[in-house]
DNA sequence: GCCATTAACGCAAAGAATTTGCCTTTGCGA
DNA sequence: TCGCAAAGGCAAATTCTTTGCGTTAATGGC
């Protein structure tokens, strides 16, 4: 795989706007009554381009979904570790259990590629290790970011896959767990 | 629904053929080139009556996935909570992580009826009690139920789901910190 | 036990999506 | 500039999905 996705190629033009029109017919519509076919007529290209390049309609909106996943911006800064990581759960519990955050998480776990599904959870890692290194530099006692992923975040997401959604009292029980439990420097 | 599924019904034979033709087919060939007309010839329905049962493939998939993700017997007594778990969780670790493990969970979570992943979590929580229960009949300190969702299962789940397959020592250090940090009576 | 009711199925035709072969275009490097 | 290889367009063939209608099987009242 070459990637050829320089700015100006044609496979970079063809993959933004085949992303544009996913993007806009899932804000107009159900996600059941998306089809390939219309993808590709909205995009101005024809299905077969789409068939080819994605296989199918399950890796396309996996390729999608795990774009909007992505985190636009860094944690915010709320004085401490504990506290940092507090708003940061609880805004990552409220975005992920949300309707269109379900649908995303579902769509990236549906595709056949694990690819997809290891991106986003790097992402949160990311984000996780930004919050410990702002700890570190203030001195704090921080929990390793694994014991963070295993304690909170997998807790929060296995809930909101498994059909009951944590409101925001059981964050932040799970955050103030995690803190006391492998806290050091 | 009335769910007229009485061990004599048409509608429990169909629904017996056509899962039994699922489980066959997938065990003989890759997910991906399983489709609803070869489930109906093998099952001896026509295609349309799978379609007005169950949807889509997916619903049907997932609907089969959940019924061989039901526990077939219960956890191995192993003389104590600790040694239960440690027991219970390899185990579960290994089967949900093996290939088959890891489609029939991504079936069940792909479906667009949250309720089949809820089963398949209460299934879960249920061998999570039975062990918990003969821990306190010992007279064992033993940690409440959701605890171990959270801290056990959850971290396991996680991983299987967001690309790393955890090992067994990974899962005996989750339990050991478990065990060691909610016990109680 | 028999008949009316209703939910589920089979069949087949119509409609939609997917696959594929072949040709053209585009971007890249010699 | 030219040739090469990768990617896209087009259209035909195939396969899957939906739907209307007639039939069958189970259920409940009598």
């Amino acid at each position: 795989m070459k990637e050829n996705l320089r700015p100006g190629g044609r496979s970079a033009r063809v993959q933004a706007s085949v992303h544009k029109a996913v993007r806009e017919l899932l804000a107009e519509m159900s996600r059941t009554d998306v089809t390939i076919p219309l993808i590709a007529g909205k995009a101005g290209v024809t299905p077969s381009t789409i068939y080819r390049r994605w296989g199918d309609l399950q890796e396309l909106l996996a390729d999608v979904a795990v774009e909007r996943l992505r985190p636009d911006m860094q944690p915010i800064d709320a004085g401490s570790g504990k506290a940092d990581l507090e708003a940061w759960a609880e805004q990552y519990a409220e975005e992920m259990s949300s309707g269109p955050g379900r649908e995303m998480i579902r769509d990236v776990l549906a595709a056949q590629t694990g690819e997809n599904a290891c991106k986003c959870c790097e992402y949160t890692r990311q984000q996780i290790v930004v919050i410990a290194d702002r700890a570190k530099v203030r001195g704090e006692i921080f929990p390793e970011v694994d014991l963070v992923m295993d304690q909170l975040v997998a807790p929060i997401m296995y809930r909101i896959l498994f059909g009951d959604v944590p409101d925001s009292a059981r964050v932040r029980d799970l955050v103030t767990r995690v803190m006391s439990a492998g806290g050091r420097a």
